[in-house]
Order: C-alpha cells, then sequence, then structure tokens
DNA sequence: TTGACCCCCATTGACGCCCATGATAACCCA
DNA sequence: TGGGTTATCATGGGCGTCAATGGGGGTCAA
C-alpha cells in the first residue's frame, strides 16, 4: 500500500511528544523522507502533513500560479512560511511546535488520519465531528454521481463468466 | 474464476480473529494484495473489502475530483480515512477494529459475500434480512422488464454451506 | 546554569507467527 | 463400491516481537 490509510490517535506525552503510527512512519521511509512535513491546513483547524510526495504537490501548485502575483505570494507564505520539518526520534516521535498545536487545538492527544498522499492530524474530538460532515458530504455525492465512474461498471450483474 | 463469488459464515475466536473464505483468500493472493483492504460501506450496516481492485477504484474516485477542495478532502477523509488494510495471519485470518465491527454490527459471526470485484463482510443476521429485501426488489424488477438478460438467472440462491 | 531537545532503556499490551485439533471433502486402492 | 487415507480448511491457543508509552540522563546553546 502506497497510501497513508486509516485513522489512529495517540497520546502526547508529559514532555510532548507523539508516535506517528507505524504504518505512516514507514511509509514515510519509504517516500525517501527523514521525519516529517507539517504545516497548519489551510482553513480548517487541522495540520496536514506528509512527505516528499506532498512537498512536491505544494511546489507544483505554487508554480501554477502566475509569478509575482499576489496570489503567488500569499499562497507561498500561507504554505511555506508556516511549514515545519519534524525529525522523529529513535522511536517515531516527533514534537508539535505550539504554533502548530494551537492552530489545531491539540491538548494531549491527536488523531491522525490517513488521506491517500498525506495525513492530517486532528484534536480527536473534533476529528470525530469533522468526519461525520464529510460521510454525510460522500453520501450526497454518490447520489449526485449517480452514474458511477467508470471503473464500478458491471459490478452488479455478479455472476461472472 | 476471477471474482468474488458465494457466501460463507465464519466465526470470531476469543482473539476476534476470523478466517477469510479460502477462494477469497486465493482471489486476493492473485490480485497481488497481501491482506485485505477494508472500509464501512456507505450508507448501509455492512463492510466493503478487496484487493487491489478495489482500491484502484477508489483511488480512480477520489483523483476526479480536483486536488485542493474541500470536496476531495472530505472524500479522501470519508474513504482513505475510515479504511483499515488488515493483515492476514499464516491461516489466513484477520482482526476486524472496533471501528468496523461497529459499523456492521458484528460481534461473534461474519458473513463474507461475493460481489464479484470485491466482497462485503455482514452481521449474518442482518444479512438475512438484506437478502429477502434484495429478492423482493429483484421479483419487482422482472416484472417491470418483462424479461431478464440471461446472465442473471439462478444467482440470488448463494446462500452459502 | 537552565531549559530544550535528543539518545537510550524499561514496561505493557496488542498483534504476528507458529503449532495443534477437529471436521469435512477429495482421493485412492483393493 | 466401500473403507480407509490424505488434503484442505476453519478454529483454538501458546508465545515471542513490536508498537506505543513513560522516564532518566546527557548534550548543546542561549
Amino acid at each position: 500500500m502506497d497510501r497513508f490509510v486509516s485513522t489512529f490517535t495517540n497520546r502526547l506525552d508529559a514532555k510532548g511528544r507523539v508516535s506517528v503510527p507505524a504504518s505512516f512512519r514507514t511509509l514515510l521511509a519509504k517516500d525517501g523522507f527523514d521525519g516529517v512535513y507539517v504545516y497548519p491546513a489551510l482553513g480548517i483547524p487541522a495540520l496536514d502533513a506528509g512527505g516528499n510526495r506532498l512537498v512536491e504537490e505544494i511546489n507544483s501548485l505554487v508554480e501554477q500560479l502566475p509569478p509575482y502575483s499576489e496570489e503567488r505570494d500569499h499562497l507561498s507564505a500561507a504554505l511555506y512560511g508556516d511549514s515545519e520539518v519534524l525529525r522523529a526520534d529513535g522511536e517515531g516521535r516527533i514534537m508539535l511546535s505550539d504554533r502548530l498545536r494551537a492552530h489545531a487545538g491539540i491538548t494531549d492527544r491527536v488523531t491522525f488520519v490517513g488521506l491517500g498522499y498525506k495525513f492530517q492530524l486532528w484534536e480527536p474530538e473534533q476529528f470525530v465531528a469533522r468526519q461525520e460532515e464529510a460521510r454525510a458530504r460522500v453520501r450526497e455525492l454518490k447520489q449526485l454521481l449517480g452514474s458511477v465512474p467508470s471503473g464500478m461498471a458491471g459490478q452488479s450483474s455478479g455472476v461472472g463468466e
């Protein structure tokens, strides 16, 4: 599996350390990134995190905007300026800065949520609420799509060959 | 046979393990997926499960949406975030997390239902009820259609063992 | 010197790995 | 064809390993 998947909730210890879920660590390592790239997610009380894959996504996003434009400067500032590269200790734990913790409202526990090419860090309670909303949206979306994406066609008939 | 077919009901042991039906295992192996990819089915008390084929479908579904959109993050969270990659032990058994068991109402037994390119996990009683309903729907449909596409005859019986 | 951070070790519980049992179905041979 | 044998699969349980967590203490820098 080459994607961040599933959710895990871990505790911050007295020193402010949290274990990054083992499966996320192995994926980051496979991605060739030593540590975790983290920044405050735009518009929501969560942190976006990932490895090289995420960094590249961000780079290409910024580069899509016209050079020297206001927009580009703002986006660069928001993404690059607030980013941090966190190193993990021997046990795979990281420390979140005050700023990062404040943005997500994290105090003593963190929920790690896999989103494919990246993952997010949430304060557990807020995540529950958010996830409810996400699921509701998806149900809507499913109905709207009605016509099912190509890969799904032909499934219901079920009787193979 | 390159499809998940038929229905099997297996028991969870004291450790919470269930055997994945042997025929499903061989199919997963053929698909090159080590383990089982599982997530709560949308809108119904069951779990969707499968291998690479299912994963591909989810990936393409997510990738249809514009990157960085709110919509995409929601979908990713609902699909990837709720998914789990379950590894099987030497005997082909998996363990379902509390979250997954809760969604499907599974306690001590699980019904595996082949659906072609994927399969579902149900609490046995709920599956029976569901199946009744499905048969009724098919009868309706039959009347509406007048005639049924040739491939479909005889499939629904499928209650294993 | 003090505090922040890093490296190392200990603990605990969950999970993976391995072997045993029983039951059923496929198989073989006289 | 009948009886016994083997293979396959679901199931149970012991035990080692690893992940998550907790804490000591060294090191570097302000």
